[in-house]
DNA sequence: TTGTAGGCGTTATCAG
DNA sequence: CTGATAACGCCTACAA
């Protein structure tokens, strides 16, 4: 009828209820023979654990970290305060979220961040910092100290991180120039913007980038990545500079995050109507130059999606559950003015 | 410290315990007076209901039904698989679920479905049917009987119905228009295919592709739709006559969620290289397609997401609680080859 | 090694 | 109208 609880074991097994919680929970003392009495009710009746009773009970808290980097970046904005609405929402799911902003390209920093946590008041930690073998190594003292460890949109395939949540940059990448190579039909050159050329995920999109439009858009010309860090009069200096020299210029890939000051001189300059701007990530600027029809598409994590799928796993990794891959599975998101939420 | 309980509100009002849940649940019998001690106890003390141990203690069973159209659609096949995972996955979410099909062009059909649902054996219900003056009918009567309402994929919007989860179904058809425009750049007509004529979504994103390319893409003239009933062999005849007649084809527009056969029938001839497809929904069907190419763009729902937030918004509604629209928002997706999940 | 009793925050059933 | 008191499913002393 209705599902079986732990008095049910307990009966079936013949044994008391505390016994029924050791076995289950395998904590010590107790005989083999008791254990496997137990579990075999268990199974019999089907058991299995009302997590939220169990929670009640022991009036479980979880204590998340989100290490996030610093430095003026609408999408990590959109991120954190996504995350603060999400925990305040969430304040029901018996969990607590800090965040932390550390320097991105400074791997000591971010090391000392993660030393000074206090890992005994966590219980998880959702990290979006770039891999370096400092980051590794902290990220192995935090697992032997029993942390859950979710990287966040930037991935540290070699650390000893539980799970990662966001898209392949590789796909990402080809995916944009999927959208270019169908735009600029005619032949011309694309200029690659980026802030950071150092970060992995820049790396990673346009190598999908280069990718896709060698193999299948040989009309265009894949320019060398300028890379303007940041520094938006850098960035005027620059595109004032390619507007001049390239005749043929049919597009403009931002690989990085970072769209301000690109967007800011497209804004003010004249340009041909036939220029196509891909960039990544749905921020305030994004959205704007989208409705505007100043950028032709944008490529996307869904940030609601990963905030609360890194809450999730988080959890699901603490209590050591299994996790929905499907529900989780973050997806390369593509966004034309006709599709703006 | 922690969150305050309906013990500290009975202290801090000087009332029962039982006295505060009668308050704090609205259950009749209590003074005004001894109302408002409780009422202002509890927003002094800032306090928020604990969810699941309310659940845990009524030992809540929400049970809800879902009504979805019959007849062979991957689409709602894809809703309905990704409805049971859900459902396994959600037994901890105290959440039994039934599906029910109903034959789509049959309002009499659907509405006795639900006069036959058993109101008392339920808490609420979504519902995936073409809105008619008999459902709107159907619907008032089940919120009548207390029932929770929700409108799947394809609005009822006159109806009583509580919530609607899907995308705008004219925004999407412009989705598809812009993606078809800007594709299709040489001049040329796009043929626009329906499987059924009647339905409201493929209306409305009939117009919406319209809209967009009258309005940005001059060069190219929309056909008047073709319909073909599901029946393979009549649209393999009607595409077999619109190839031979028109010259000039530059696209097709697959408006219903039925696309195997259009796409068997392209598979089967020869076509020219640049006749641009767009079709809606990833099922087997278009994920084929899209990776072999044969089509260049797929217009989407989020199935996962969608029953999610109907199983979310459902239990919202039963326990008057709010409903995170930001999250339950369903936003178009739009799928090349390069970002298939 | 095992069992008993009480509590987590809420609701429900009794009396008074 | 109001207040004890006992659930709900699980965990955790403490005792045996």
């Amino acid at each position: 009828m209705s599902r079986p609880t732990v008095h049910d074991i307990a009966e079936e097994a013949g044994v008391s209820l505390a016994t029924v919680d050791r076995v289950l929970n395998e904590r010590p003392g107790v005989r083999r023979k008791t254990m496997d009495k137990v579990f075999a009710a268990a199974d019999r009746l089907g058991y299995v654990r009302d997590t939220s009773a169990a929670n009640l009970a022991k009036q479980r808290q979880y204590r998340f970290a989100f290490i996030l980097p610093d430095g003026p970046s609408q999408f990590v904005e959109a991120l954190e305060s996504t995350l603060n609405e999400a925990s305040s929402y969430h304040v029901a799911e018996r969990t607590v979220v800090e965040t932390l902003r550390v320097p991105q390209r400074d791997p000591h920093a971010i090391v000392r961040t993660l030393q000074g946590l206090g890992t005994e008041k966590l219980d998880g930690i959702a990290l979006m910092v770039p891999e370096t073998p400092q980051v590794r190594d902290a990220v192995a003292r935090l697992k032997d100290a029993g942390l859950a460890i979710v990287a966040l949109v930037s991935d540290l395939p070699n650390s000893r991180r539980d799970y990662f949540l966001g898209v392949n940059s590789v796909a990402a990448g080809r995916t944009a120039a999927q959208l270019m190579g169908r735009f600029a039909q005619k032949p011309g050159e694309i200029l690659v913007v980026t802030n950071s050329i150092h970060s992995r995920d820049s790396l990673e999109r346009r190598v999908g980038f280069d990718e896709v439009i060698a193999a299948e858009f040989p009309h265009l010309t894949v320019l060398p990545s300028v890379e303007a860090y940041d520094d938006p009069v850098r960035m005027g200096r620059i595109l004032e500079q390619v507007f001049n020299s390239r005749e043929q210029l049919a597009g403009i890939y931002s690989v990085g995050s970072g769209n301000s000051a690109l967007l800011d001189h497209l804004r003010r300059h004249e340009r041909q109507s036939d220029l196509h701007v891909i960039a990544h990530e749905l921020t305030p600027a994004t959205y704007r130059a989208l409705s505007n029809d100043e950028i032709a598409a944008v490529i996307a994590h869904n940030v609601g999606h990963l905030i609360r799928g890194a809450l999730r796993v988080l959890r699901a990794l603490c209590d050591d559950l299994l996790i929905y891959e499907a529900q989780e599975q973050a997806r390369i998101e593509i966004f034309l003015r006709e599709n703006l939420p």
